[in-house]
DNA sequence: CACATTAACTAAACGGTGTTCAGTTTGGTT
DNA sequence: AACCAAACTGAACACCGTTTAGTTAATGTG
């Protein structure tokens, strides 16, 4: 047993090490950049060396994929002390912009890159994607609760606020929307101030 | 002038020609086959020839967005007959959802991708994307003057407006909404309908 | 018509990519 | 010391975008 813990162990150290490189590679040089034989440069192997602790290319990006979605929902998680349901949920949208913005490679990896979903990942995929999305819906569904929302519908209501995030966010992200840098900011909260100003009841 | 009129007609349509094999490449077989030497074997040359019209692949890349754009503005254009504003905007928005999920990888192109801008296509770039959204502009500025959206600054309710579209047309083309393709439409419609009944006034 | 010039085109190469596989090195067990 | 299995790698394959030198075809000119 000791022996085989040791084993896994070590086997998960590896893949941690690619990983780091990996997303340290990502973060500073880009997609473009993001090569098995730069990883592989990175952390003194061969590249060869790579696949035996990953199937291919896309098990490395799926797990990047993961690391952000895993600091998103961190971030996320830390606004559940907000008791008062509009106001955890505002924290959360402005949170969620500001992180998008703050962090565009990460948000990318997450919600806009196609991110080549293996048959085993898809579901695991599926999963983190709709514990994010429920972290809303909840918030959401109490806000209907206490009469706050214009919403009927706690779903539609939560895809809707979570499609009004995602395109403020992307859009300035993948320069669709000219704006300064330090302008982003201020806009995409007017953004977000009307918007949730018209759903409040 | 004939000969040199001949001439730039004859490398227009070569343009032309590579133009249409790629974009025919990209719809079929996606952004991972759209390569210099797949164009080049669909158009029967060697793959040096195209360098010899395109200077290099971002140039073809950056026609095949110009080529998405163009259709989805025609599209558009079709709905300048409605006279009543704020059909006019509903008419737009729907098309605008209904024509992104038909046209999934244009969208892509158009608002997704990474369109990479040469120092010279960049202004003509901006155009082409500010001439698409002073169409909405200017419709939401007609809405406003006749006080049906309860909008105050017309640049921010526009822009809000497209974040909405946006942010419903890209998660679901990028499969962060999982919804079966028949219930798509439905859907953003519901989404749609209920986002511009708060804005109505 | 014959020759010179120019335009159109391509074969081959360079350095990069993901991935595979035969072969070597290494560490631990008998 | 001999063996074995695990860890690792060099070299190759088939692709990629792009460049360059060189060939072929078309044109203009005497």
């Amino acid at each position: 047993m000791g022996i085989q813990e040791r084993k896994t162990r070590e086997r998960e150290s590896m893949r941690g090490m690619i990983l780091d490189a990996a997303m340290q590679l990502y973060l500073s040089e880009g997609l473009g950049s993001l090569s098995i034989r730069n990883i592989a440069e990175k952390i003194e192997f061969s590249p060869a060396t790579i696949y035996l602790y990953y199937r291919d290319k896309d098990e490395i990006f799926y797990d990047l994929y993961s690391l952000a979605f895993g600091q998103f929902l961190a971030e996320q998680h830390k606004l559940s002390g907000i008791l008062d349901p509009y106001e955890r949920l505002y924290a959360g949208c402005k949170q969620y912009i500001e992180w998008g913005l703050a962090n565009p490679k990460l948000y990318d990896l997450m919600f806009i890159l196609e991110v080549p979903m293996t048959v085993i990942a898809e579901e695991q995929c599926k999963d983190t994607g709709l514990q994010s999305f429920d972290v809303l819906r909840q918030v959401v569904s109490a806000c209907v609760s206490e009469g706050k929302l214009r919403v009927k519908d706690v779903e539609l209501g939560s895809l809707m606020i979570w499609n009004m995030l995602h395109g403020i966010v992307s859009l300035i992200i993948k320069q669709r929307v000219l704006v300064p840098e330090e302008v982003a900011d201020g806009m995409s909260k007017a953004l977000l101030d009307n918007f949730l100003l018209l759903l409040r009841r």
